[in-house]
DNA sequence: GACGTACGGACAAACGTTTGCGCAGATTTA
DNA sequence: TAAATCTGCGCAAACGTTTGTCCGTACGTC
């Protein structure tokens, strides 16, 4: 009783009826009689039948698992998306296969050969950020197994992705300093190769063009991201000709440092925007005054329904123009409750 | 070539010999001659073959799954234990199928009921905050599913859990603040339902006693947690007869919200050690001088490990005494890097 | 030359489910 | 009344892999 779970040859046999029989009536197929299917039911209720879904799995040759790599799952806008994700396939009936690459290129390789062994339907991925080869993924191409890449996007053509579009958000965010009165507005930007200190910078340019101001393109450096990087352009910007009033951060820790170092040096006067990656910037003390949000939840949502909705396309036929999902969540600027 | 994956019957097609041979020289089987294997081998990587491991479930009636239930993915607590639990699940091939309650009893309930149905090897579960029945639970032990609670454990007999023992930690850090000279320590504790509030109690009693100083109860104090709750509290301890030099609170974020009161106040010089739930708080200027670490990473990597071993442990014979695991990770105090 | 004994490999069953096909009996149609 | 249609159900194959059993060949022993 308590032992091995009930099966649909149990049913059959207590029933003296057809496995068969037993399968449609469950799936309440057309062909059974009425009297049939609720004498199955019943019963299988009673001992408390589950579906194997391994077997259905392996009948059907799908897994019902999407694989996720993400670079780190204890970073809060990571673990956000992974909520969404998650929300997402378990109304959609998929199971998550979760793995982190920990950044590591070598790591994540790795990853996508188990998922590939594990035989997901489909692979969601935030590319770590030592990645600079992608033939890894070419192997999902060949197996027909889509994969959806997420927030950080690989610079290769023909690829589904989702992303947040902070052009939108910086153009926002600028203007917003624009309208506060500044007009030397500064921006601690990152690594020229992402695609996200791109969209910034045109954010950026935009804001500055539509409001008809001159863009000063020795406004905007280039950092590493790290504390020390930082504090080395908030010294260049400090004793920039123009010295900034105000100054839009690649992301809040960058945001913190800039901001701690200012301090340090008992500057005031300084306003940050920054784009939000930390919740507890909320509970801090000196914080940007307004942030660009990028929405992760939502992002992790609508990346998994898109890899889902791939999984269950028809397939294309050969030769056919494959179609590429390319979604943009817009960000959007958040001003900081004054406090 | 590029459609289906390759299967054991192609290649012991392509060798003309049987599929079982084929599967025993892949899995190095005695009986297999060397040549025989080298040959499937050569074969079997050269076209890229992966065993279905839907199919190896299936048959062994297993399904290498195992089930997770966490209160909520984002918060950075959760999302590291969960982080812990992934490398654990990953090193033993595992799968991790991944839900969140979101504090939600009935949510809860029916994340039960999915990871039923899907089979999972085991259970992993920090019961929702509202969870206030158990019988869901009940189920699994029928089926011989084994189920560890981790981090919130459910005050019921007879069950496998890991968790930590915040009484060492606590211990550890109210004779840190004696060691540093304070005498009058005051304690925001959460509130007195939960466990965790009473360990940290007996920690800091403990600590007391052990340096032969009068335990002042009065200096312990209950707090919902809230900022509104921390600022009242702060003002009761602030204002009492014996103002605290130091004061240990329930988390980070009721030591932020503390610490900001006190700087609102322009009051100096009292000490914090809080417990670290935060990582962002490193990036902080005004911060806890020590913290108390749960290890929430090393907690999930335990109780993975623990969760698996159960899994793969031999049927205990009905009757036998079950021995139950309560593994106990000690919290441990961190002092900060001072800056 | 009859025997035992390795060795290398094949055959087939089993896991639980779905599904195309076929086959009765009942009902409708011509 | 015979033929066509419908209804309700059973048979058996299929999914990929593992594994117990059996079979044939070659070798060595008495």
């Amino acid at each position: 009783m308590s032992d091995k779970p009930t099966t649909i040859k149990e049913i059959a046999k207590i029933l003296k009826i057809s496995v068969s029989t037993v399968s449609r009536a469950l799936n309440d197929h057309s062909s059974i009689g009425l009297t049939t299917k609720m004498r199955v039911k019943k019963l299988a209720s009673e001992l408390n039948y589950e579906p194997n879904q391994k077997a259905i799995q392996f009948l059907h040759g799908k897994s019902l698992i999407i694989g996720v790599i993400l670079p780190e799952l204890s970073e809060s806008f990571f673990s956000t998306a992974i909520s969404g994700i998650e929300d997402i396939a378990y109304k959609r009936n998929y199971t998550v296969l979760l793995a982190q690459s920990h950044d590591d290129a070598e790591r994540e390789k790795l990853l996508v050969e188990k998922m590939k062994t594990q035989r997901v339907d489909g692979l969601l991925v935030s590319v770590s950020k030592t990645t600079s080869t992608y033939e890894h993924f070419e192997i999902f191409k060949k197996l027909n197994i889509p994969v959806v890449f997420f927030d950080r996007i690989p610079p290769i053509k023909d690829i589904h992705y989702v992303a947040s579009n902070l052009e939108t958000g910086t153009y926002e965010a600028v203007n917003f300093l624009l309208k506060k009165g500044h007009r030397t507005i500064g921006m601690i930007n990152g690594p020229n190769t992402l695609v996200a200190s791109h969209e910034r910078k045109e954010g950026y340019i935009k804001a500055m063009m539509s409001n008809r101001l001159k863009f000063d393109p020795s406004l905007i450096v280039s950092c590493d991201l790290s504390e020390a990087g930082t504090i080395e352009v908030m010294d260049t910007m400090l004793n920039h000709r123009r010295k900034p009033t105000a100054i839009v951060t690649f992301n809040d820790y960058v945001a913190l440092f800039a901001i701690r170092y200012t301090r340090s040096l008992d500057l005031k006067g300084i306003d940050f925007v920054s784009y939000a990656n930390l919740p507890i910037i909320n509970y801090m003390d000196y914080t940007p005054i307004a942030s660009v949000e990028q929405f992760p939840y939502k992002q992790g949502k609508k990346a998994a329904d898109i890899l889902i909705d791939l999984i269950n396309k028809p397939k294309t036929e050969s030769g056919a123009e494959q179609a590429y999902f390319n979604i943009v969540v817009e960000s959007e600027l958040v001003i900081s409750q004054s406090k």
